[in-house]
Order: structure tokens, then sequence, then C-alpha cells
RNA sequence: GGCGCAGUAGCCAAGUGGUAAGGCGUGGGUCUGCAACACCCUGAUUCACCGGUUCAAAUCCGGUCUGCGCCUCCA
């Protein structure tokens, strides 16, 4: 298995830690909004990532943080005058749901910000005892220079940051050693949520965060450690920075950033007026749809948002769920229990699609190539499978084209559902005229039937209906 | 200014030295009373452009053009 590490800017054979185990962590969303859907491409990335852990047999211990405490929290509180917790609980409410509509799996812990603050005070003064990080006024700063190899993840010296980044030293406050020392605890400013330590009340710089969860969590070294492009420098470096100088010891030894999500070739911003929310997309498509959406593209390519492609992405997924369907429908009706030998050996060939589905995602999840895999196992389906066959054989298929798509987060598995005893009422009757070649009637049926929300498939093998 | 990414059919997108996967869409056909699903056929003599290396390049090297990202809160 092979992981394009930003560490190294090379693919890395994965050796886990601890025999058998993963230990991830991934930066969350700061909870003062809606997600948007750029915050959902990492959580179904890094999500996709942990499953296929598990389907390879790993315990993954997946960690991920909800950021509760935050300048645009509090200004979201100020603004509709509410407590900024209020705030922040609102919209992690909010995240799982649109998580949940994505198929992400909770995470083993979600640790909040603001319920680690002891942690993070202790942190910083370990850092202050190894003469990593000062104190003015206040405010803590974590020494840069004293960390000699900042910059190892974003592949930057300290020299050029200093040389090219004019702003970093027009903002770099007049207290700081070095313009680019950075903040790990900042006194508190009138109506500011804040806790008390040793150097003011006030609250934790957002790098300290996620050191102190993950190794609360996850212990001092893990295996993984992944987010957005945009993290790694400077959130990532300081992370680093931060649990190293601590630690003593390496941080993560994989470090996986994925790329943007665009809209019409440009970012999502404020200015630009084109962000979109996950909910307002779910309220136009099942999520799962935009979940397809972003795996049909490698996680570390930018990736373009357009309705045109939100409905290739449904007529693509769609395609899978009818394969199943049609599987599951006629195993309903085999005729026959146990495979024959001649569907032995025809099923044994299904062996090359999960072959070239583990390939792909053995080769730093390329889910796009994963995808294709599971379309050619869908076509072989299609052609090899027809009335007269096993339940066993049937059953087979659907069973591994569910699989593997479970692996990717995509349900095509579509609940059992059972219809009205009217609706029963009115196929029959359809099938009816049908075969008295009313046609008429049984058009006008279907008709009422679509309008209620069930399609009709008229196969050889019987009718097959779906809600749609 | 520094660091980095990308340019493959109408659209999306794999493919990093051996002769262009897959999906969506289009057009035609089979099946079907029709529709839908599915199946078959339909597509790049060619991978932004120009040079070079090689028996062999979309893949390696150099250059050009175009688009994008990070360096500042940001997934």
């Amino acid at each position: 298995m092979k992981i394009f590490n930003t560490l190294t800017r090379r693919k890395d054979d994965f050796i886990p830690l601890e025999e058998g185990k993963v230990k991830m962590y991934v930066c969350g969303p700061t909870v003062y909004n809606f997600i948007h859907i750029g915050n959902a491409r990492p959580m179904i990335v890094f999500d996709t990532v942990r499953r296929y852990f598990e389907y390879k047999g790993y315990d993954v211990n997946f960690v991920s943080n909800f950021t509760d405490v935050d300048d645009k929290i509090i200004n979201k509180a100020i603004e509709e005058g509410v407590s900024a917790q209020e705030i922040s609980q609102r919209y992690i409410a909010e995240c799982k749901k649109d998580m949940a509509g994505m198929n992400v799996k909770p995470a083993t812990t979600h640790p909040l910000a603001t319920e680690e603050i002891c942690g993070m005070i202790e942190m910083i003064s370990d850092l202050i005892e190894k003469g990593y990080a000062y104190e003015k006024n206040g405010t803590v700063y974590f020494r840069t220079r004293r960390f000699k190899e900042y910059g190892k993840l974003s592949h930057k010296n300290l020299d050029d940051l200093r040389s090219g980044g004019r702003s970093l030293l027009v903002t770099g406050e007049d207290e700081k050693e070095d313009p680019l020392d950075f903040v790990l605890w900042k006194p508190k400013k009138e109506g500011e949520p804040a806790w008390e330590s040793p150097w003011s009340d006030g609250r934790p710089g957002w790098h300290i965060e996620c050191s102190v969860m993950s190794r609360k969590y996850l212990g001092e070294q893990i295996d993984i450690h992944a987010g957005g492009e945009d993290l790694v420098f400077p959130h990532h470096e300081n992370e680093i920075a931060q649990s190293e100088a601590a630690n003593g010891k390496e941080f993560a030894k994989y470090w996986m950033h994925n790329a943007f999500l665009n809209i019409d070739n440009h970012k999502m911003s404020k200015s630009l007026g084109n962000f979109r929310t996950v909910r307002e997309i779910s309220e136009q498509y099942d999520l799962q749809i935009l979940r397809f959406f972003m795996l049909s593209a490698h996680y570390r390519s930018p990736l373009n948002f357009s309705a045109d492609l939100m409905e290739a992405s449904k007529n693509g997924l769609e395609r899978i769920v009818n394969a199943v369907e049609h599987l599951k429908y006629l195993a309903g009706a085999a005729k026959t229990e146990m495979m024959t030998e001649e569907e032995k050996t025809i099923f044994a060939k299904t062996e090359e699609y999960v072959k070239a589905f583990e390939d792909a995602m053995d080769d730093d999840f390329n889910t796009a190539d994963a995808i294709a895999a599971v379309f050619d196992l869908v076509k072989y389906t299609n052609t090899t499978a027809e009335g007269g066959r096993s339940r066993e054989y049937l059953q087979g298929l659907a069973k591994l084209i569910v699989k593997l798509s479970d692996v990717l987060g995509l349900i095509v598995d579509r609940r059992e559902e059972v219809l009205d005893a009217d609706i029963e009422k009115l196929i029959e009757e359809r099938q009816a005229a049908r075969k008295a070649k009313d046609f008429a009637r049984a058009d006008a049926i279907r008709d009422e039937l679509l309008a209620k929300g069930i399609a009709l498939k008229d196969t050889r093998e019987g009718v097959q209906w779906k809600k749609i």
C-alpha cells in the first residue's frame, strides 16, 4: 500500500507503527456555519481512506476535532447576540447531519477544543520550560527559530519566508522575537470566552489544539495526519514544531493533503459569492451523488464543481444501483439455489475486478480507478446475470458490488421497501391491461404511479419498481 | 519574489518508457406494445505547443504558452 506523503513528496509504502493498527488524525472544521462542499471533500476522502484500511483488516483509530473556539465563531455569536457555545453546538449538530447524509462514519473520537484547554496549558507550559516558547504581556509565542526542522513539511526555509512574505513582517506584532513566531495562547478581549492560565485569562491559539488532541487520543506518534492542502502551511508545519518540540519524537509518519474543490475553476470564497453549503446541495441531490462525484477524481487533483457534473455523477451512480437491484430481483425469482460448475467458473473471474479495485486503492487511494473497476464488474454482471441463474450466483455478484461500493462509502443496496396494498393492486391491474393489450389503460396506470413516486420497469422476468 | 500543481475525446477522468482504462453525453442498432433498464456498435493515428534523449515518450529532459494553488483566517 502506497501513500503520497507530503513530508517526503513521494509515494511511501505504508508501514504501521503498530501491527494491524492505524492511528489517524484529520483536522476538522471550525463550526461557525453550515459546512460547505469544500469542507466535505476531506471528510469524504479521508473517510474513504479509513474504510479501505478497515476493509484490509486494520483496526483504525480515527480522530477528528471540531474547532469550537475561534474569531469567526465569536463574531457570529456577537452578530446573533448569543453565546459562542450556542453557535458551535448548533453547527456541530448540523455538521453531523451532513456527515451522516454523505455516509461519513463518525470518528472514533470527535474532541472539542474547548474541552481540552487543560491539556493545552500543560503543553504550552512544557514548551516554555524547554525554551521553545516565551510569554510577552499575557501572550505566549512559539520560538520558531529554535525548532531546527521548521519548514520540513511545506519545504520552505525560514529565510525565504522572511524575505518573500512581506505581509508576515507587517502582521508581526512588535513583541515577537521573530516575525515567524506564532501564537500559542492569547489574552481575551472584552466579551470573549476565556479560560484561566498562568499567563492571562484567554484562549489557545489554533495550532496547539490539534497537537494536544492528537497526543491525548492517539499518543505521541501517529501514523497519518491529514487535512486540506491549505493547512500544510502554517497549520501543520506549526503542529509539527509544537509536537516534536514537546514530545521529542517524530509526530506523524504520513501527511496526507487533499486538493481543493473549485467552482467554475475558482476557489470558493465569500467575495465571489460562490459558496455552496452541503445542506443546499442536499436539497437538490442525494448526498450519495456528491460523494460519488468527489471520489470520481483523485484526491490530490483539484476538482471543479458544477451542476452538469452532478448530473453525470447521478447517472453514473444509478448504473451501479440498477445492476444491484436487478440482481436482487433475479435472485428473488431464482429457481435453483446453488451455483453450477459453470457458474463457479464465471464467478471466479470477478476476482480480476476485485484485484483491480485493490490495486487502485493500494496506489495512494486512486478512487477514480477503483470506481472504474466497479463499473467493469457491473458490466460483467449485466452481461452474465440472467433469469435461470442460481440464487447463490446472483446474490454473490450483488454482494460483491455492494461490498466494494461500501469501501467507497457508496450505498448501492437500497433497502427493501414494501409497497402499499393499493399500489400493488394497480401494478396487477396494469399487468392485466397489458395482457389484454389495453395499452392506454396500462400507460395511464404507469403515469399515475409515477406521479406517486413509483417508477416501473417491464423486464423479461416481470415488472420491477422503484421509488424515485 | 519564493515554493508547488495542472493542461489527455463534447464533458469528467485514469494512465509516469512499450504503443491511449472507465463514466457521462451524442448518434445508430438489439430487446420491448411503448417507456425505462440492459446489451452491441459509435468515438483521441493521438495526449497544450516546440525541440531533445531513446529501438520505443502522453509518460524522461530543456524551453514556450495557458490555467490554478500556497506563502495571510481558510478544507
